[in-house]
DNA sequence: GTAAGCCTTGACGCCGACGTCAAGGCAATC
DNA sequence: GATTGCCTTGACGTCGGCGTCAAGGCTTAC
C-alpha cells in the first residue's frame, strides 16, 4: 500500500509519516516510480508508535518497541528496552503527578485564602470598626 | 534600581524582564539616558508572576494578578478576574492528574502484561512443549 | 489531451518563554 | 583615554511534532 492509504488505516497524516522516515523511525521501500510502499506489518509498527505517541511518550522513546517488532517479536513491549522504558514512564509519571498534586494544593489553599480575604473585606466595609468573629461566614456571604 | 539588580533580586534574567516588558505586562520607566527604572512595587509585581509561572501558570494567566496589584489591592488575587483564574487552573489540574493517572494505570498494566508475556517465554524456553502453570514464576524466574 | 487525484522533495510556520549573540551607548575607574 | 561593566535594541535560535504551501511528476479516467 502506499503513504495515503497507511495513513488513512492508522488514523494519521502523510506528513507524520514521512516525518517518522525522516527520523529513521519508519523507512518505506520505494517503487518504480519512487513512491513509498509499505506492507501490514509497517502498519502495525505505525499503531505501535500512535497508541504510545497517544500515551504521551516521546518519539524517540518509542524506537525500542519498534525495534523490537522489526526484530521479530510479536509485540513491541516484552524487549527489555521496552520494558525500561516504561519503566522509566512510569516513574516519570509517578513524580510529574505528584507535583501537580502538590501544585493543585498550593493553589487551592491560595484560592480559599484570597477568598476569605474579599470576605472579610466586605465585611468590613458592612461594619466598618472592627472584627466581628462569629460563624459561618462563608456561607452567609455566599 | 535598575534592570540587572530587579533581575538578581527575582531570581530571574534581565531578558525575562524584557520579554514581560515587550508582553505588555511588566512596563518599565526610563531614566535619562533610556536605562529601565523600577521600584520595589515593581519587585512586588515580578514576584507574583514569578510564583505563578512557578506554579505552571501561563504568562498571560498571570495578567489579571498583575492588574489586580497595580490596581492598588494589597495582593494580586483577591480580585474577580484573579479568582476565576485559580479556579479554571485547578479544573485543568484535575483533568490533567486524571488524565496522567489513567495513563500511568494503562502503562502499569502494559508493563505486567509484558512481563508476564517475557517470563511465559522463558518458561516455554526451559519447558519446550507445553505450560505448566504452577505458581510464583515471577519469583523464581526473577 | 487534459483534468483529477495520487505522489515527490523542500522549505517555512507554529507555539511559549525565553537564551544568546551582535553592535553600540553611558558611566565610573584606573 | 582606555578599560570595565552596566545598559540599549534587534534579531536569530531552541525544542517537538508536525501543518501547510510550492512546484512538479505519475497514472488513470474522461
Amino acid at each position: 500500500m502506499r503513504i495515503g492509504e497507511l495513513a488513512a488505516r492508522a488514523g494519521t497524516t502523510t506528513r507524520t509519516l514521512r516525518y517518522y522516515e525522516s527520523r529513521g523511525l519508519l523507512p518505506a521501500k520505494r517503487n518504480g516510480n519512487g513512491y513509498r510502499v509499505y506492507d501490514e506489518d509497517d502498519l502495525k509498527l505505525l499503531r505501535q508508535i500512535r497508541t504510545l505517541q497517544d500515551f504521551g511518550f516521546d518519539l524517540e522513546e518509542t524506537r525500542p518497541f519498534v525495534e523490537c517488532l522489526r526484530a521479530g517479536h510479536p509485540e513491541g513491549d516484552t524487549c527489555p528496552a521496552s520494558l525500561a522504558v516504561y519503566r522509566r514512564k512510569l516513574d516519570e509519571l509517578d513524580a510529574l503527578i505528584g507535583e501537580l498534586q502538590a501544585v493543585r494544593a498550593q493553589v487551592g489553599a491560595q484560592l480559599v485564602r484570597a477568598q476569605r480575604a474579599r470576605d472579610e473585606l466586605a465585611v468590613e466595609a458592612l461594619a466598618p470598626g472592627g472584627p466581628e468573629p462569629q460563624c459561618e461566614l462563608g456561607g452567609i456571604l455566599r
